[in-house]
DNA sequence: CGACGTTATGCAAACGTGTGAGAAAATCCC
DNA sequence: GGGATTTTCTCACACGTTTGCATAACGTCG
């Protein structure tokens, strides 16, 4: 065998081979076997053969393949996150968490950008499966629900994170969008406001339903009127909040505040009205939800719901952790939402202009 | 073999097994060498029983495992991306332009936080040793110089994103820095600034250092003086910014206009300015450098250098492929900066309060 | 009909690690 | 001192794949 070695070094190219097993077995005057049993620790090698072979592997820089390991275990020790995209500073925020996690106990996180399409979804649950992820966070906004039922065909444990499609048999991490919703709204009220807009997401996606159940809670609870025409949609970014906002603004008697399925809806909002000669908030105000870094950042900074993303993953990469050691965390885990108070929300004028 | 198989199923736990090539070996009546060849399109393999093949693996959902191929290939088809701080919109830009690439080569991003935390930096080389992972991205805008040395025992291509210590040996991606300071510099010269301030980060990083060099060219090249209280340090985040701009508004003279090394700088410095009553640009000019997704909506819109990041990640992802071909790309790639002008800048009041 | 190419397939050795079974050595007990 | 027991180590197989080499099948030609 170590023949075969030199010759190859010979004939083909001096390919470089980290130190394995039985390079130190060689220089320990052991069997391999006997070098794997002391690297763990075994309780079958005398304390003495175990310290020396230890030392050996630590001056020449010895460490195990995960990959050879892996392929005798059946366990990698990595986990696969699939994201709509990286740069959405949502997601962004809940992978640290997962991979903080991940780091604290082995594993390692492959990464993987769905880009909400349908073909790069194929390919990424296919990367997961070829490479034998032990579980699978899904962490997106707007995941397609195409690929879950794929992704579970692997066998292998999945936690979502704010599942956008309900009823799923899987496992989840989610905030409590009612009581977010219902506390930004009643913030609203308190001020004094009695026309308040919610400008939603798609329709469709859970987190919305939930988001408006709780605006419209919260106008039952102050007895106050719901209005359908302060009901407008948009997709969850900017743009389309400016034409959503405009179309409010259009109405005979507008709102005197907007609630925001999120913040970048907020942000549309808030350019929209600045575009509109409309001060925030002294003639309307604005509330939106995830608590982005920057709302704090705004003109003027934006009151929001905080989701505490970070903690999402790492409760997410716990959840998995649990799942993939047999046991069985409860289904689906839910997140307090925090209202921020800044300084896009006010009272009401008294006048209405 | 077929009955150890069995044997495993009764005495232990029926733990699931993904199909492997063994088993549509079996199906198919052959050997599991030619199962392998076929699927590879080997032209050894007969039209017939290689089509014979693939159809039973496609029907019986079948993967090569990934493990098992790197296990003698010696290629894990993987690499690692080494950020501080995913949760920074600046460095999961690049990892977003780096997983792209990746995905579209068939290799996985293995992603890792360095935390800037040595002890963490330790760790993630291991993994990403242990791992074998065919190369390396770092990015970082504030790598710690320790662990380079590192990760380059593992022999392994890496390829650094604005790297922030010169005089390395390795390959990397770098914005041309002194450019961008340069045209912002001349931006706010051209408008009639004459005393503009540098509100750089600490000392040591090249990046800084580039873009001061770049801002004293543009005074030199204006013949303006050189004035040393105009240079401020913070830390390439906002509160030190705060901290910084109040020493520059100290001044017996205070500038008339600010160019910050990077746009969080410049979020500071905006709220600085603001705390003291100052209205951007009318009173004060500011300048950032990034172009971070925030930039377009602070208050005002803020003026600041492009990077495009997204870009360069999948630059240097593409320099890593040549590399890991063995090939020998330039070694140091540069991408050029783009200046944005929004609103916060302007022409300075005619006479100075 | 046999030698000889061709072509298609199977065999077996790797890759680097984990691990059960058993051999060898050391220790203990009476 | 001999057998039982414990300690320490080695053997050998397995994990799922790739791949060089041997070989079987088959047709062709002399």
């Amino acid at each position: 065998m170590l023949f075969c070695k030199r010759v190859q070094n010979i004939t083909t190219d001096p390919v470089y081979r980290p130190t394995s097993i039985k390079d130190i077995a060689r220089k320990a005057n052991v069997s391999f076997s006997t070098v794997s049993r002391a690297l763990q620790n075994s309780p079958l090698i005398s304390r003495r053969t175990a310290e020396k072979i230890q030392k050996i592997a630590r001056e020449s820089g010895y460490r195990a393949s995960a990959v050879a390991r892996g392929l005798v275990t059946q366990k990698t020790k990595t986990i696969g996150v699939v994201v709509t995209s990286i740069a959405d500073p949502f997601v962004s925020e809940v992978v640290d968490g997962i991979e903080e996690c991940c780091n604290d106990h082995g594993y390692s996180v492959i990464l993987a950008n769905s880009n909400a399409d349908p073909d790069r979804e194929r390919k990424v649950v296919q990367a997961f499966y070829e490479r034998r992820v032990d579980g699978i966070v899904v962490t997106s906004s707007r995941v397609g629900a195409l690929y879950i039922p794929l992704l579970s065909e692997m066998r292998v444990p999945i936690v979502l994170v704010n599942n956008q499609h309900p009823g799923e048999f899987v496992h989840s991490v989610m905030i409590e969008n009612v009581q977010g919703s219902l506390e930004a709204t009643n913030h609203l009220i308190q001020l004094g406001h009695r026309r308040i807009a919610y400008l939603g997401d798609r329709f469709g996606h859970q987190s919305d339903t939930e988001r408006f159940s709780g605006y419209r809670r919260a106008l039952d609870g102050a007895a106050l009127p719901f209005v359908p025409e302060l009901v407008v949609h948009g997709d969850g970014k900017s743009e389309k909040a400016i034409a959503a906002t405009e179309s409010l603004l259009r109405l005979k008697e507008p709102p005197t505040a907007i609630f925001c399925y999120n913040d970048m809806t907020a942000l549309g909002v808030l350019r929209a009205l600045q575009a509109h000669g409309l001060v925030v908030p002294t003639d309307i105000s604005v509330v939106g939800f995830d608590d982005l870094f920057i709302a704090s950042y705004t003109n003027p900074p934006l009151t929001t719901v905080r989701q505490p993303r970070r903690r999402m993953g790492l409760l997410a990469m716990e959840s998995l952790l649990h799942l993939m050691s047999g046991q069985n965390p409860s289904q689906a885990i839910t997140v307090a939402a925090e209202l921020v108070i800044r300084e896009s929300s006010a009272p009401p004028r008294k006048s209405p202009k």
